[in-house]
DNA sequence: CGCTGTTTAGCTTTCA
DNA sequence: TGAAAGCTAAACAGCG
């Protein structure tokens, strides 16, 4: 018998959990990054059982956001003004269901207490990069003497930057095989951060769902076209359609 | 002022 | 049956 479509649940509730909805939302979008008003919006969209009682259910979906640490909090870049971050999937996360099924997952997804604090230094960084690129040009905006200057955050640089890619995401063989070291590891040497070698616009989201945590690899724009590259060819477009397709069959 | 985000607490459900 | 996961309620602070 054939399983029923997502939104054939009609007025029942789904089953799945707010975890589970919240990384569909999040999936579903280009960026893979939602404000909170748009996981709202997936929510009711496809569900109609979350069209009442929505100070209930947006209360606990609030509550699993900040509660896990599956989800990463992204500060919005200046130039798009608006109420509250954008949430994102912390890339380690992918394959926290179980047999790729979004109904329950195996374990709760919690991060290292030394893992969370180099995650909030960098995401500290990468807010810090934001407030220099999308800073406007001194030309184009009258001088102000009472505006005070932004001065550069030191943004830490190691010798070698490790990037992890997550294995396929929700597949048996992914839940099943060890966390061996492999050649899916990119290793890059970043070069001391200058105006020249940063690049602007990039999103955390961006750099956070391609694997690669430490944002030192900013200093080095060939290491990170190269990581970016070969994670979409590899692994991303291949786990974002995995997750795509559960998430419709379900 | 309403929305967003954090935290705590207590309860139910599910799984090993 | 205990632990983990999930759900709900509520209080509170900060921000646009």
């Amino acid at each position: 018998m054939p399983r029923p479509s997502r939104e054939s649940y009609g007025d029942q509730k789904p089953p799945y959990s707010y975890i589970s909805l919240t990384a569909m939302a999040i999936w579903n979008s280009p960026e893979k990054m939602l404000p909170l008003s748009e996981i709202y919006k997936f929510i009711t969209d496809r569900f109609p059982y979350y069209r009442k009682n929505t100070q209930r259910w947006q209360n606990s979906l609030r509550h699993n956001l900040s509660f896990n640490d599956c989800f990463i909090k992204i500060p919005r870049q200046p130039d798009r003004p608006g109420k509250g971050a954008y949430w994102a999937l912390h890339p380690a996360a992918f394959d926290m269901f179980v047999n790729g099924s979004l109904l329950r997952r195996r374990k709760r997804f919690k991060l290292l207490k030394s893992d969370k604090e180099i995650l909030e230094n960098e995401l500290a960084a990468l807010t810090n990069i934001n407030r220099i690129f999308f800073q406007p040009p001194p030309d184009a905006v009258p001088s102000n003497p009472n505006l005070t200057p932004v001065e550069p955050m030191e943004v830490k640089t190691t010798t070698e930057t490790t990037c992890i890619r997550p294995k396929r995401a929700f597949t048996i063989e992914s839940l099943i095989s060890d966390d061996k070291p492999s050649n899916n590891n990119l290793t890059i040497t970043p070069v001391q951060p200058s105006a020249t070698h940063l690049i602007p616009h990039v999103h955390p989201a961006w750099l956070l769902n391609s694997g690669c945590y430490d944002l030192a690899a900013f200093a080095n724009p060939a290491a990170l076209i190269q990581s970016s590259q070969m994670y979409h060819e590899s692994y991303g477009l291949a786990a974002s359609e995995d997750l795509f397709r559960v998430s419709h069959q379900l």
